[in-house]
DNA sequence: CCAATAGTGTCTATCAGACATTATCTA
DNA sequence: TAGATAATGTCTGATAGACACTATTGG
């Protein structure tokens, strides 16, 4: 038998396959605060309870992991985010009450302007801070999934700027700083923050300026490769 | 319908689900290289070309999808490995020509001494030295998730000493730099590699000691929670 | 003694933390 | 001018890089 003639008598349902699906931690930047979307589960199981955006891999929509995450959020949000990383895959024969399943975990980042409208036509999906996501109980272990995410994204805001992803195109420094700080749970020193992304050439200076009571501030937009770059020494933790 | 009703209804086969493999990067240190075990295929599809251990879920077999890749990697080895990452996941409809197929990737780290008889012993499976993988042809994408957990590994070497899990549970200073150096693929600062790891204190002094040709080196092994363990502040890369 | 390998001393360079100071806006 | 917020100057401290030096073994 050749690879031909096997490929051919292959039945993909010789075998029990777990449940694969993909959720996503989308996370926003509103009102000085990180908030998470979470939507109100429709159907069992966990029916009525708050959970992550996402669902089943569908083989004839989805090329791969990543267009299952982006169609999931899209049907929410209808968007797509500006930065999507996978964060880790959970598998085993509990996490569903159904069967043997597997969820891969993205997290994503979006500016809330973009996609406020249709979040907010939608009564089923909200914006949640992550205090009040810790004090309702969520779908599956979709708490422990928004933990690692959060655990991820606040690295980042130690040895990155991806955070300014949660931002608008345009957006100034102590905005960004302030971001950080939020993923972050501490203050930073103005200074250091400023200098390392000043050094890196990070940002483009788009010449406007905002302000609102005082000095106004320097509006900056991303470089294209901004998101890739990862400083050597750390912001103290 | 409530939700016991539902869960006793529902059909796990009503909808088309991907094939789930998970695949792991075994690494080890021997003859001062980096090594990956590396699994000839015994079956289509790629019969023939060479290939990381791993294979199906098994729902019966595994309870999470560790289990399935140390379930695999025991049945080439014979252990299991000491220290065990995931990488990341990959699925899409192209890599596999059976099916839309999903892999989860991991990596492991072993002393080639824990292992050597059992590999041996099966000719199916040997240690091949990145070099040497690149030059071949691989069974699906397993470049790529090897080049993924090398990288990854890399960057655990500029921040943590995870490379001690490719030595033995005693092994010396001198011994460990050089695994570092052959990770990186640079030389490193004597003073700088020794100085970190003191004062971080993630190392226990066995007393003994192990000489060949000159000075004899002290002998070390892991506090317990060492792999735990990240500096502040990379090595230079 | 020499060769070889292990391990230390110490200077410099870089960059984050701290915090005072200056700059630019509105009312 | 005062108040607010943005941005900079500059000192200190921690730690990596460089490299010369000392220590301990065998022959």
């Amino acid at each position: 038998m050749n690879e031909a003639e096997f490929l051919q008598q292959y039945n993909q349902k010789a075998f029990d396959t777990p449940n694969v699906s993909v959720d996503s931690v989308l996370f926003t930047y509103h009102e000085q605060q990180l908030k998470v979307l979470m939507v109100n589960r429709a159907n069992y199981p966990d029916k009525g309870l708050w959970g992550l955006p996402g669902g089943f891999v569908n083989l004839q929509k989805d090329k791969t992991l990543e267009d299952t995450a982006l169609r999931k959020l899209a049907k929410k949000t209808g968007v797509k985010p500006p930065y999507l990383e996978q964060i880790y895959t959970v598998g085993n024969d509990h996490r569903d009450k159904r069967a043997w399943s597997i969820t891969v975990c993205y997290s994503a980042l979006i500016a809330h302007q973009y996609c406020k409208v249709q979040v907010n036509s939608v009564n089923d999906a909200k914006w949640l801070t992550l205090d009040e996501v810790s004090n309702i109980t969520l779908a599956f272990d979709h708490q422990q999934l928004i933990d690692a995410a959060h655990q991820r994204l606040k690295q980042k805001a130690l040895y990155s700027i991806v955070p300014a992803f949660v931002l608008p195109e345009q957006f100034t420094l102590p905005e960004l700083q302030h971001v950080h700080e939020v993923i972050i749970g501490k203050s930073l020193q103005k200074k250091s923050f400023r200098r390392r992304i000043e050094q890196a050439e990070l940002l483009i200076d788009t010449g406007e300026k905002r302000g609102e009571g005082g000095r106004p501030a320097t509006l900056y937009k991303l470089k294209s490769n901004a998101g890739q770059h990862t400083f050597i020494r750390n912001l103290e933790n």
